[in-house]
DNA sequence: GTCTATACCAAGATAGAC
DNA sequence: GTCTATCTTGGTATAGAC
C-alpha cells in the first residue's frame, strides 16, 4: 500500500471524501455502499471515513445536504442572471448540467426512494420540498409548471440511474432520451418560438 | 414459535412469498432488505425463502418480473376495454391504482435506480423500455405523450417512495400531491372538456 | 490528522432432520 | 415442503499507535 497520507486540513479532506462519497452512493445507493468503498474512492482509510463523519448514516445525510446545496446554488444562479420569460428552459438546462457532477442527482434519488427510513426519509422529504418551494415561491412557477418540471426531473434521474444511455443504439431508447432531455438546441428553438 | 407450517403446493407458497417480498423490497430496497424480513412477512423460515428462489438476487429479479407483469396486464386491460380518445387519462388512473398494491411501484423504482448493477440494471432497463414500447407501439402515444406519461409516473413513484403523503398537512406538499396525482375528478372534468 | 489491527454483529447460504 | 441449526463472509465501528 502506497498510502502514507500527506496531512491535510481536515476541512479540505472532508470536501474530498464528500465528493467521493457522492459518487459511490450515487452508484450503489445508501445500503449498497460500504464505507470501505468510499474510503478507497477518496484515497483514505476506512476507519478514517467513519472517524470523520461518525457513522455511515451521518455521512450519507451530509452527502444529501451537499448535493442539495449544489443544486440550489445552481438554480439560484440561473434565477439571478437572466430575465424571467425563458426561466423554465434555462433551469431545465441547468438541471441537465448537474447530471455531469458524478453522483449528485443519483445520491438524491437514492435518498428519495428511502422514505420509510425515519431519518433518511425525513431529510429526503425536506430536500425535495425545498426544491418545490423554490420553484413555486422564488422562481414564480405555477403549481402545474412546478409539477411538470419535477416530473421531467424525476424521469431524467430515473434514466440516469438506469444507465439508459448504455442502450443508446436501441432506437426506442434513443427516441426517449432525446425527448426527455432538454437540449441547448431545444432551448434555442423554444426561445425563437416564444418571441 | 408457533410456526409448524401447514404444507402447501409450492406454487401457492411461491405466490405468497413473492407478494410479501414485493412489499418488503418496496419499503427497504434491494440491498436494504434481508431475506429474513421477507421470510417473516411471508410467515415462513428464512432458509426456505432462499431455498425456493436460490439467491436473494434471483428473488428480487422475480419480484421485478412479477410487478411488471401486473403493471402490463393492467395497462393492456385498460387499452382493451375503452375507446381511444381518453386513453391517456384512463391509463393514468390505472397507474395510480397500482399504487395501492403494496410495493409494486416501489420495487420497480428500486430496481430502476440500480442500473450500475450488471444483472439488476439490465432487467431494470428491459422492464422500463417494455413500458415505453407499450405506450408508443401499442397504445399509440406520440413520443412526447409517452415521455410525459413516464415523467408523471416517475414523479408519483418518487413521492410514494418519499412517503410524502405523511406530510399532507403542509400546504405545499398538499398542493404538489394534488397536482401530481391524476384523480377521478380530473378525469371526469378532462373528459367533459374534451367533448 | 491518519493509519493498522481488530472486535463485533448481521446477513446469505448450506446441511440435514422431519 | 418446510424447519432448526450453523457456517462463512463481509461490513461498521472502536482502540490505539504514529
Amino acid at each position: 500500500m502506497d498510502r502514507q497520507q500527506t496531512r491535510m486540513r481536515s476541512e479540505d479532506r472532508r470536501e474530498l471524501i464528500l465528493d467521493a462519497a457522492m459518487r459511490v452512493f450515487g452508484d450503489s445507493g445508501y445500503v449498497g455502499t460500504t464505507t470501505a468503498e468510499v474510503a478507497r474512492a477518496a484515497g483514505v482509510s476506512q476507519p478514517y471515513v467513519v472517524r470523520m463523519f461518525g457513522t455511515k448514516e451521518r455521512l450519507f445525510l451530509d452527502v444529501l445536504g451537499h448535493a442539495l446545496d449544489l443544486l440550489m446554488q445552481t438554480f439560484r444562479g440561473v434565477l439571478a442572471e437572466g430575465d424571467r420569460h425563458d426561466l423554465h428552459h434555462r433551469i431545465g438546462l441547468a438541471y441537465v448540467e448537474l447530471a455531469e457532477t458524478p453522483g449528485l442527482l443519483l445520491s438524491l434519488m437514492h435518498g428519495f426512494v428511502l422514505g420509510s427510513d425515519p431519518v433518511i426519509g425525513a431529510e429526503g422529504r425536506r430536500g425535495f420540498m425545498l426544491v418545490y418551494r423554490f420553484l413555486r415561491h422564488e422562481a414564480g412557477f405555477t403549481a402545474e409548471e412546478a409539477q411538470q418540471f419535477l416530473s421531467g426531473g424525476m424521469l431524467i434521474n430515473t434514466m440516469i440511474g438506469l444507465k439508459m444511455a448504455d442502450d443508446f443504439d436501441d432506437p426506442d431508447v434513443r427516441e426517449l432520451l432525446e425527448t426527455a432531455f432538454p437540449s441547448k438546441l431545444d432551448a434555442a428553438l423554444g426561445l425563437m418560438r416564444d418571441e
